[in-house]
DNA sequence: CAATGTCAAGAGCGCTGCTCTCGTTTGTTG
DNA sequence: CAACAAACGAGAGCAGCGCTCTTGACATTG
């Protein structure tokens, strides 16, 4: 089903002693039935007494390694951003290097095989917050962003090696607060790339998300669309066009 | 807060006994505290026993008028689509007639601000499914499509009037699978428009959602964009380009 | 060997959805 | 107007949930 080994389980520098081992192992498996029941049930579902007796362990031990319900949320949360960016970087790392459209089409097709083949993780990341959770940015922002950063990095790359078309259609102004966004973003991240170029590449990437999240939520409804591959490839196709990205 | 009269609550054909009368208010008392409650603490906190607290009543007699919560979460469904829908009705009925870009424009701004204004009934439409929950289709369809079914009958009054770029760049080849269940939509919503104006206004319309639910659902980050107004807007240039409507 | 620390177990609190029973209220009808 | 049946609210109860606290068993360490 799913992999043995969290990739976002934090492991301790030493663990030297078989306690340490042991409890590291304990905290992997909750992990890892979490992951299970997530997959299942669902995020709003996900009950830490139904982990302890697959655990095989009266409810209150499992209080021994997880916090409280929100800290195993917490884990599971970082365990499928990894899981989602590391299919990503796969998956783009395996186009050639200064073909920038197939990267983004790479990124984006990994990004929904991923949302298909994990809904529950995915409603997790991108779907409706769950109420009265609120994730801890320190520990979540950096795998979080593993998209996003990896996808800018794609269109930027274009751009600097002159892949993007300059003239695309039509010129749209951008008013001067959104261009401070911008030139904010610009700054931090070390992009070359000029505001209508971030800006489309903003809307591609929350154009994918969207399309993807159609998907998985069962927008499009039961039957209207038999052939959802063709059809996301047509949309990433014309997204491509929007920012500019020649293929 | 909210308004006092919700759209989705049928009225009986004949409520002319007063006990019917008062079965009817209590009901539509139950949908506007389970409303207020939606809004407050989200939907997978909906507790039809703080309801009947709110309701100054023990919890088992709202089972004479609700058959359980998922039945008081399809009552919520249908009043927020249908909420929804008014809003977006409104706002593209205020739009001159043969203004198709200003009445796209109105669409999108009308989603946008009413899920602003209701995260919560926007995550129960659009967020990650309610575990265990599946809308019943035979009551939720017809309310459920009504954002869908006027967007696409602006963009096919659009065609009709000539009022879109046929030569939207780049040309996108539409595959023979996807063209077959564009030609199903066709025939089934009598439209006109050939199959590149309709995917591509599949595409736009994921879009819209997409950044949407990115804006309510906190994908954006804390203080990335400040200028959301202008992103949007500039999203929605752009969106009105990649169909053609020019404005 | 003894002190220390870690662990699973169990009881318990308050919350949830939901069911069933038991009187009471209420509108209708003979 | 009185009798009746339907509708109703209250309450107890069951099983589940998150979470806390105490207790006794065990392992590690000095």
């Amino acid at each position: 089903m799913t992999s043995a080994e969290p990739a976002a389980v934090k492991v301790r520098e030493k663990p030297s002693t078989p306690r340490e081992r042991a409890r590291t192992q304990t905290i992997a498996d909750i992990v890892r039935l979490g992951r299970e029941h997530l997959a299942v049930h669902g995020a709003a579902a996900l009950s830490l007494r139904a982990v302890a007796r697959d655990l095989g362990v009266v409810s209150s031990a499992v209080y021994r390694y997880v916090e409280n319900r929100d800290e195993l949320l917490t884990l599971l949360l970082i365990d499928a951003y990894n899981q989602l960016g590391d299919d990503v970087d796969e998956a783009v790392n395996a186009e050639v290097e200064d073909d920038f459209a197939a990267q983004f089409r790479a990124l984006a097709k990994a990004v929904r095989s991923w949302a298909v083949r994990e809904p529950a993780s995915y409603s997790l990341l991108f779907g409706s917050p769950v109420p009265g959770y609120q994730a801890p940015g320190e520990r979540t922002t950096v795998p979080g962003t593993r998209v996003i950063v990896r996808l800018v990095g794609i269109f930027d790359a274009a751009y600097r090696a002159g892949a993007l078309n300059a003239s695309v259609s039509p010129a749209v102004v951008i008013p001067e607060k959104l261009a401070a966004d911008l030139a904010a973003i610009r700054g931090e991240m070390n992009l070359a790339a000029p505001d209508s170029t971030l800006a489309r590449g903003v809307l591609v990437w929350t154009s994918v998300f969207g399309a993807i999240s159609f998907e998985v939520f069962g927008q499009y409804g039961r039957d209207t669309f038999a052939a959802r591959d063709e059809l996301f490839d047509h949309q990433l196709s014309v997204l491509q066009g929007v920012v500019g990205l020649q293929g």
